[in-house]
DNA sequence: CCCTGATTCGC
DNA sequence: GCGAATCAGG
């Protein structure tokens, strides 16, 4: 493969922006292998991993093996000890707006849909996605202050956040639609219901946009469905 | 299982 | 230098 100036700087770009090396990888038409490796001859920062570095864990401990795997890998000595690294959640594409339904029954589907469309699904579908695969339901949120706003702003922003950062020539993606077009011009004032109809990215794709309950994003009808009880967390 | 990033090492 | 294979952890 050609590590073209172009693409190095598009790596980087995606790799600043916190996307996870896969989802880079998919942009890019390579590997997320490829895509961690490169990061690492190009000296990247490295994003906070999901596996914890034992060896900082220990080291005071007797001198465990650290390391007990095969030939290779063996890593394990180094250790910045930098543990303050524990960063934020970078990409973060969605991990507050509550479950939206619409989606949710693909969770995993989703992703593998989208990966071999190479169909960049809006905003919408992956919160969804992440939704479901994180734990599910969101809970309500009280915190949340106004009812308007909140969705289509976090997806606002989202969409914005998001960049093409792709000649189209290898994105057959939709032109990033916005969301906004669909509430540009409420029928009515003040808030409305934002469970989304249809699917997100088609035409008809729009919010249900009835009168919500107070404080919440989404009619009585779609806030009974949205808010789904997990569980009595009683202490 | 799915996912994540990190590392190794044959090429 | 590259990245598949593999690892380790959630």
């Amino acid at each position: 493969m050609e590590w073209t100036d172009e693409l190095i700087a598009r790596l980087k770009e995606l790799w600043e922006q916190g996307l996870s090396t896969a989802e880079i990888g998919r942009q890019l038409s390579i590997t997320k292998n490829a895509v961690v490796g490169k990061a690492h001859r190009l000296g990247l920062p490295p994003r906070p991993s999901p596996i914890r570095n034992k060896a900082a864990a220990e080291g005071a401990a007797s001198g465990k093996p650290a390391r007990s795997r095969t030939s290779r890998t063996r890593k394990a000595e180094e250790a910045p000890a930098e543990d303050g690294v524990k960063a934020e959640p970078p990409a973060a594409a969605g991990q507050k707006t509550a479950a939206p339904p619409t989606e949710k029954k693909a969770a995993g589907t989703a992703r593998a849909k989208a990966a071999a469309e190479k169909v960049e699904k809006p905003a919408r579908a992956k919160a969804a996605g992440t939704a479901a695969k994180t734990g599910g339901a969101v809970k309500d949120a009280p915190s949340r202050k106004a009812a308007d706003d909140v969705d289509v702003d976090d997806e606002a922003d989202l969409v914005s956040a998001r960049r093409p950062a792709a000649p189209a020539s290898q994105r057959k993606v939709a032109p990033p639609r916005r969301v906004r077009d669909t509430l540009d011009r409420p029928s009515r004032q003040g808030p409305t219901c934002q469970w989304p109809i249809g699917d997100p990215g088609t035409p008809d794709f729009h919010f249900c946009g009835a009168s919500p309950l107070s404080g919440k994003p989404y009619c009585a009808e779609h806030a009974a469905i949205a808010y789904v009880k997990i569980r009595d967390r009683r202490h």
